[in-house]
DNA sequence: TTGTAGGCGTTATCAA
DNA sequence: TTGATAACGCCTACAA
């Protein structure tokens, strides 16, 4: 491995004019200057990130944790960090895994963007303690070194909760993500709050945000019917789960069973009939939290953010029977 | 920062005894290892990873480099990927962008693996000459320090021919992806072989592996329609904008226009009709390139591997009129 | 069993 | 403008 030390052996000079040429500095002559970074192109030099690292106390890498690579909500997120990241002079690492959770205290990374329910609070309050600049996407956190990008959960419920109303819908089933989770619990709040305001009922089918969530509020469904009813899958992926098992009933979606997601995912728009969901821009929610990120990093004060939604209607939901 | 030194300091001991305490060498007395470890649990110790790795000459992490982080193939893979790094002790990390290329020659990670034209080969031989270790996921590269995993791609295309062939289809379309795409380039020669043995006419249109390709692509089809054809999309990507542009016209798919694509990304089965495709293990795929990435870097030698393909049957294929 | 000391490759301070 | 030198935090012979 060539170091510095070679180069500056190679160039006659002393490793900290070597260090200075390479960076730029204008405290070397541009002549020795030249001749440094020709050598240094001669040995293939190629600085050690570890040093560096180690010695300025930063990577200029971001890290983003997930739960999960699977999963359709990713794709547009990351993209959106990522060119956020590279444009503030960032690098972006997606990791997965308790496992990979060290990195952040451990120095790899200058700042964690979280979305990743198992990833426990306590450590990561334990981890703003010491310093460490974190942006949560998926849970509510007080302290001056983590900030919340959040969705604007309750909004969207709300939308959901009005469309299957409008269309005259007076008892829905509300099929809920795992327990403890924030977007679960939040958008359960917006679904109470528009339900009591309307008087109508609610019935709750306990889901997990997986396929298989859906398929079992499918059976239930099945099993208990007696009159179309009105479903809101507090995610698409449900919504799909109970699109997949009633696909070779007898029971027609927008007609005896109306369905309504959340998320918009890219499947949604391909289901037959196109599923009525509520949407978010992904890759804005992925550009603001690099963004606020970087200004926790930098030492700015931030203000919690928030991305908005909207409704995408879709023939899922049709007009209940009068 | 709490370093082994203050640990020392505090435990009354040399920071050789603190390093070799916490990295449980035998070396130490169980009394004083364990006082060391409680003050070191006490003062919140957490090593510094740039230190370790700057002393130690590897850092246990593994980089994955993908084009995009969009894209309906990936999620598998990253999984199958991630699980088989972390059972064997090392940690996974997803990149994108030529920004992050430098990870790898500036040792912050072990090995690379690359699914990801943009990253050139010329790059890629320079760091395998380094010493680098890297698995290649999307082209042919012959270098002691860089093993394949590729997959059967002409095997599949030639798959995707013998069904639309004994589907009576005698005249057939092929959609590439872009300029330069290993996986396309494989494919079209499953494609050229397969039709030059049953002396069938194929039709090159230039695509892109993405929604826009198909989208072009029906769109001379449309112009070009005199009787019912069939296509193979050399991806499903483009496949779905072939269905998305054809969803409001006359043609039919699987009636007017037999599609056939590959990949079988998720959204392939929620298609109407159902896309007829070929499939292959993401999961594994990804399994097979951490396994072999290990193997490389701990100095084993590897024979390149291989992803079997199978075909997905679907009534995006129906009978060439007679 | 524990301590001393050198070094991993950089950066950055202070002299020269 | 350049050079010597001391860190950064950790590991690991070798010595005690």
């Amino acid at each position: 491995m060539v170091s510095i030390k070679d180069i500056a052996k190679q160039a006659g000079v002393s490793i900290s004019t070597v260090s200075y040429a390479l960076n730029g500095s204008d405290k070397v002559t541009d002549e020795t200057s030249a001749r440094i970074l020709q050598i240094a192109k001669e040995l293939n030099y190629i600085p050690n990130a570890s040093a560096r690292n180690l010695k300025k106390r930063e990577t200029k890498i971001l890290g983003v944790f997930l739960t999960d690579f699977r999963g359709d909500v990713y794709g547009d997120l990351l993209h959106g960090m990522k060119e956020i990241s590279n444009a503030l002079g960032y690098d972006l690492v997606v990791c997965s895994g308790k496992q990979s959770h060290k990195m952040l205290p451990e120095r790899m990374i200058d700042g964690a963007v979280v979305l990743d329910q198992a990833f426990e609070s306590e450590e990561l309050l334990q981890y703003a303690d010491l310093g460490h600049k974190i942006v949560v996407l998926d849970r509510e956190l007080d302290h001056p070194n983590i900030n919340q990008v959040l969705l604007d959960n309750k909004a969207g419920a709300t939308l959901a909760m009005d469309y299957l109303m409008e269309n005259g819908h007076r008892k829905i089933h509300i099929v809920t993500g795992p327990e403890g989770s924030y977007d679960s619990i939040q958008r359960m709040k917006g679904v109470r709050l528009t339900a009591e305001r309307a008087g109508v009922e609610i019935v709750e089918i306990p889901g997990d945000f997986l396929k298989s969530g859906g398929v079992q509020a499918a059976e239930r469904l099945m099993r208990e019917y007696k009159e179309p009813v009105a479903v809101f899958c507090l995610n698409d992926e449900m919504a799909i789960g109970l699109y997949n098992r009633l696909a070779d009933s007898q029971f027609r979606i927008g007609e005896h069973i109306h369905v309504i997601g959340f998320d918009n995912i890219e499947v949604s728009r391909y289901l037959q009939p196109r599923l009525a969901t509520i949407e978010y821009s992904k890759q804005r929610w992925g550009e603001l939290a690099s963004q606020q990120l970087v200004k926790l990093i930098s030492g700015e004060e931030v203000e919690h953010e928030r991305v908005y939604v909207k409704l995408i209607e879709g023939h899922s939901v049709g007009k209940a029977p009068a």
